[in-house]
Formats: structure tokens, sequence, C-alpha cells
DNA sequence: ACCTGAACACCGTTCAAGT
DNA sequence: ACCTGAACACCGTTCAAGT
């Protein structure tokens, strides 16, 4: 049992961040309770409430974590492709390489239903939603047009994981979410 | 309190439908837990538990009673549009109103992880599906692309909303799932 | 045979009491 | 000031006991 003052408020933080991560990768969001964080931290239930007010705040903040890694992916992406397509396919292949790499820690950012909307949250998503707009905008005729496509690009690549994770999609014969992002793609591409 | 043989087992299978139906209408998906429906029902939780294996089992039978609902939709569609174009319209502002009129029994179907998945419900999905595609194969080559048109245009229509309901693409102006919607549809249906 | 109701092993969250 | 640990009001699920 950690005695008190053993970490500073920020190294609690940052310890059940981390904690929570790892019960997630590990066991899926489902398992990331409030006592099973604390019981990893070295900690009781209530010193997590010292911390974060409600669970969905560790939640959320597990997620901007995840939200500044992709944000970090996008960005070499933008230095390493020089053409449109390149950036709009790169980013395309990030997403689809998170849900396969991290499938946990993307269904507790994408694939459970949020509660805990802070300032730092939005900022997070605006963080990645302008790059993809960047990324899309000399295939748009207006910042309109580009912030709608932007999040068309970005609800099919979401909708293609959600359904391919939940087996909502294996009818008839099955089509691997490259597959479908790639088709997807050479219309999205098309001018 | 109900006394035994007030229902059949059938009746009492139905009873609980829609006891969770309603409850999921009026709260939504966290409220529908085992102890809850029983109540609604007059009956103990014990009951429910030899009706269903299991809550999820609950959840799935009311999701199929969503997709039975929304496959008789497709198909008035189909009667009453006589064009291709007509049709995918239809489907996508069918999908966009399920949403928005019930969007609790969505988030049920759609936006909560699956967890029990049975021959019937597979078959439901199925059902759904298959008029998707079908309404799509005039815009294909082969039925491959078919089949894999109809899965891209179910991920977008779900993801297009489970964004909005997060308020994950309230970034920069807002966009309605509608317009969003057409903007995706003008270039899909594009030959 | 069907249903109850108590029990078990969990939850999130709060807060008086200790150090 | 920080942390504990008990408490409250819930969960899903099981099952011996009643009718």
């Amino acid at each position: 049992m950690a005695r008190r003052k053993d970490h500073t408020r920020e190294e609690l933080t940052e310890l059940a961040i981390a904690c929570g991560r790892e019960i997630v990768i590990r066991e899926g969001p489902a398992a990331l309770t409030a006592r099973r964080v604390a019981k990893a931290m070295g900690y009781t239930p209530g010193t997590l409430y010292n911390i974060f007010e409600n669970i969905d705040a560790l939640v959320a903040a597990i997620n901007i974590g995840s939200m500044h890694q992709f944000a970090d992916t996008l960005r070499s992406i933008r230095q390493q492709q020089a053409s449109t397509e390149g950036r709009v396919r790169g980013i395309a292949q990030a997403y689809l390489d998170f849900h396969q790499q991290a499938p946990q820690l993307w269904s507790l950012l994408f694939a459970v239903p949020v509660q805990h909307e802070s300032e730092s949250y939005h900022q997070a998503i605006h963080a990645i939603f302008a790059q993809v707009t960047e990324a899309i905008t000399p295939l748009s005729s207006s910042p309109t047009e580009a912030r709608r496509k932007a999040k068309i690009l970005w609800s099919t690549l979401h909708g293609i994981c959600l359904l391919q994770q939940s087996g909502k999609l294996n009818v008839g014969q099955e089509d691997s979410a490259e597959e479908l992002v790639a088709q997807f793609l050479d219309q999205f591409l098309a001018r």
C-alpha cells in the first residue's frame, strides 16, 4: 500500500493513466473500473477520486493520450508524403493501423460512447481533424467542402473499422477493411 | 407480483422485449439492466434468466426487432422508388430517420458493442444487407463491387451518425448528418 | 414446473475518520 | 493535506427453497 506523498498529484495522474491504459490494452474497455485501476496503482478507489472527477474523466484522459499519439503520426505523414493522394491514403492507412495494432485502445477512443467532454478533449480532436482537413483541401473547391469531405472520410474509416470489429460486416463474402478503404478512396480521390 | 402461469414462455419473452425496449427508449441503453427489466415486467430477476441466457441475449432480441422494422422500411422503399438513385437515397434517408427518431434504439443497435451473436441476429443483418446490396447492384460492374459498395455506404452512414451523436464531428462549423450524407451520395452515385 | 428471494462477487462514488 | 476503508446504492448471475 502506497504511503502518502509517495507521489505528487501529477505523478498520480500519470500513474492512473498508465495503469488504465495497460488494463484496457490487456483486457479491454469493460475491465477499466475504478477499483481495478486503483489496485493496479497500489492505492484505494478513494484516491482515484481525488485526481479524477469520475471514471469517465479517466477514460477521457486515456483517450486524449491516444489522440495525441495519432496526431503525431499524422504529422509525420504530412512530412513524408508530398502528394495529396499520398497524404490522404497515408492518413487512411494510419487509421487502419491504429485499429489493427491497438484495437482495445481504438475501441475505448471510438467505439465507447463518450461522457466526459472536456476542453482538452475537444482540442485533441481538433488537432487531428485540422490535419485531415488540410490534407483534403487540394481536393476541394471551398473550405466548407474540405471540412465536409474530411468528416466523410473520417466517418467512413470509423464505420468500416467499427462494423468490421463487431462482425456486422461479415455478410456474404468477407472483405478486409483495407480492401473496403481502398475502394472507397479510389472514388473519393477521383476528381 | 405476477403469479406463475400468468404468462406462457412466449408471452414472457415478448413482455421482456417490450419492457426492455421501453426502458431503452425512455432512458437509454445504460438503463437496460436485468433488475429494471424484471421489475417493469412484474417479475424478479431470476425469471429473466429462465427466458434469456444473459442480459446480452435480451439486448440482441431487442436489436433483432429493430432490424426487422428497418428491413420493412427498406422493402417499402424498393416499392416506392423506381430509380436506382431514388432507392439508394431512400435507404440513406431511412437510416438517418431511424437515427433521428429513435436515437436510443439506434444506439443499442449500432453504438453498443455486440456480445451475443445468435443465428437469428445474423439473419436479421443479412435481410437488411441483401436489400442495400440489391439497390446498389445497378451501380456496380460485379457482385463483389456491389457488396463492397453496400458495405461502404453502410459504414459511412453509420460513422456519420455515430460521430454526430457523440459530438466528435462538432469541429469547425457544424454540418448536419443530412448535409454530409448528401455530399457523400453525390460522389458515391456518380458514374 | 415455475418463480422467488437470498446470496455472491462485483460496480461507481462518497466521506468520516485516521495519520 | 492526503489517503483509507467502510458504506451506500447499485450491477449480473446463480440456485436452493418454496408453491
